[in-house]
DNA sequence: TTATTAATTTTGGTATACCTAAAAGATAAT
DNA sequence: ATTATCTTTTAGGTATACCAAAATTAATAA
C-alpha cells in the first residue's frame, strides 16, 4: 500500500474517532476519503494486514498502537503547517488547510521539529485543535467552537478563527474580547442562533458567526 | 499519468538535455529515474500524447514548449526549497536536495513565490543553479565546469552538478563553498588533475570533481 | 559488408487503488 | 417477527506504473 494511502486512511480513522465514539464506520470513511464505499472496504482489509487497525467486518474500525501513532504524526504534521503557513508565511486560515493536506506527507521529522520550534512549540493551532508534541502526547483541551457547545452555561471565548476586519467589529462592539465571560442563555433549534449574556447584555451570535469562536468550557 | 510522475519525467528531461545536448535518450532518463528502459519507452509514449515531449522512437526525446514549462516550474519548486530550508531552517547543504525532491510537488504557486520573496527572489540556490523566475525566466551566465578551465588564475566558484553527500562534504573538508576564490596553481597534463589554492590552503582535485563544480572567471 | 554488441521496443504480466452492480448482512419500523 | 431500508461486502473490471524476457532496431568493429 503507497504511503501517501495508509496515511490519509489512517489520518481520518483518527479524526472521526477521536469526535466521535472510539468505532469508525465505513460510510463515513467513504465520505471523508471520497471512495466507494467497496474501496473502502478493500483497504482496511490491507491496513489490518498491516496491524494498523483493528477492523471488524461489518462492524467497525478502530486504531492499533502503530496506527495510532502514524496517525498522531500525521496530525501533528498538518497542525504545525497549518500554524507555520498562517503565523511566519502570511496565509488566511482559510488557505492553509488545502496547502497542509500535500504537506503533511512530507516526512523528515528534522523538518517538523524545526517549524515547530520556530513557533514556540504550540500546544494548540489557533482553531484549538491541540497539536501531538514529537512524541504523539497531546494536551488535552476543553477548546471548542462556541458552535459545538450543546448546553447552556458558562464559558470563557478564548480565540477566533476568523480575521476579518467585519467580524472583529461585531466582536468589539459587543465586548466580546479574548478573556470575555460568555453565557449561554439559548440555542435556537431551528437555525442554531445562540442567545449569551456577554458584561450584562444580551447578544444573538449567528452560527456562521459562532463557528468562528474558540471557547472554553468553565 | 499521475501529475508526480509527470513532473519526475519531465525534471529529469529537462535536466538532462540543458547539462547535454539537446536531446536526451532512454538510458539515461532509466538510470536517472531508477526505473527499466521498458517503462521508460511506455512513460515517454504517454508524455508524447499529452504534448509535453516529441518522442521520436528509437531517436530520443526532447521537450516541447509546454513541457519545458511544466519542467521550469519544478525546477523552481526545488531550487526555492533548497535555499528556504538552507537559509531559513538552517540545513546543511547536502541534506536539502532530498527533501526538496519530496517538497517540489506541492503545487501552490503563492507558496512558492511567498518564500521566494522572503528570500529576496535570489537568482541562484545554495548549489549555484540559476533558479527560474516566476515566469520561467533563467540567469544566464558564463559559468563554465572547472574542469573546462584552460588557463592558471583565478576562478570563483558557483555552484555544482552533483548532490551527493560524499562530494558535498569532500568540498566542506577543503572549505569549497559557494562563493569561494579558487587559484589555480597548475594542470597535470596526464589526467587533468588540478591544483589549486583556496583560502591558502593548497587542494588536489581530480577531473572527476572538476567536471562537478561550475566556476566563474574573475 | 557483415557480424557483433548495445539500445530500444514489444509482449505479456504484476500490484495498487480505484470503480459499479449485485449479493449478503445489519437495523429499524410496523 | 417480518418486511423494508440502509450498510457492507463480494465479484468482476479499469487505469496507472511498473517489471522481465524476447524481439527488433541502431551503432560499431572486423
Amino acid at each position: 500500500m503507497r504511503q501517501e494511502t495508509i496515511e490519509n486512511y489512517l489520518k481520518t480513522i483518527y479524526n472521526l474517532s477521536s469526535n466521535n465514539s472510539t468505532v469508525v464506520v465505513n460510510q463515513q470513511l467513504a465520505n471523508k476519503l471520497n471512495i466507494s464505499p467497496a474501496s473502502v472496504t478493500e483497504g482496511l482489509r490491507k491496513l489490518h494486514e498491516l496491524k494498523f487497525v483493528v477492523y471488524e467486518k461489518s462492524y467497525g474500525t478502530r486504531l492499533t498502537s502503530a496506527g495510532s501513532k502514524l496517525a498522531l504524526s500525521i496530525v501533528r504534521r498538518h497542525r504545525i503547517w497549518e500554524t507555520y503557513l498562517a503565523k511566519e508565511l502570511g496565509f488566511g486560515w482559510d488557505e492553509v488547510h488545502e496547502i497542509a493536506e500535500e504537506l503533511e506527507h512530507i516526512k523528515n521529522d528534522k523538518l517538523i521539529n524545526k517549524l515547530s520550534a520556530i513557533l514556540g512549540n504550540p500546544m494548540f493551532d489557533p482553531h484549538g485543535d491541540p497539536i501531538p508534541d514529537a512524541k504523539g502526547k497531546i494536551k488535552k483541551s476543553n477548546f471548542i467552537k462556541l458552535s459545538e457547545a450543546k448546553a447552556k452555561g458558562n464559558y470563557c471565548l478564548m480565540g477566533v478563527t476568523d480575521h476579518s476586519v467585519a467580524f472583529l467589529k461585531f466582536l468589539e462592539k459587543h465586548q466580546l474580547i479574548i478573556g470575555a465571560n460568555i453565557e449561554i442563555k439559548g440555542i435556537e433549534e431551528f437555525d442554531n442562533t445562540i442567545v449569551l449574556i456577554c458584561t450584562k447584555k444580551e447578544v444573538t451570535i449567528s452560527s456562521k458567526a459562532a463557528e468562528c469562536m474558540i471557547v472554553e468550557t468553565v
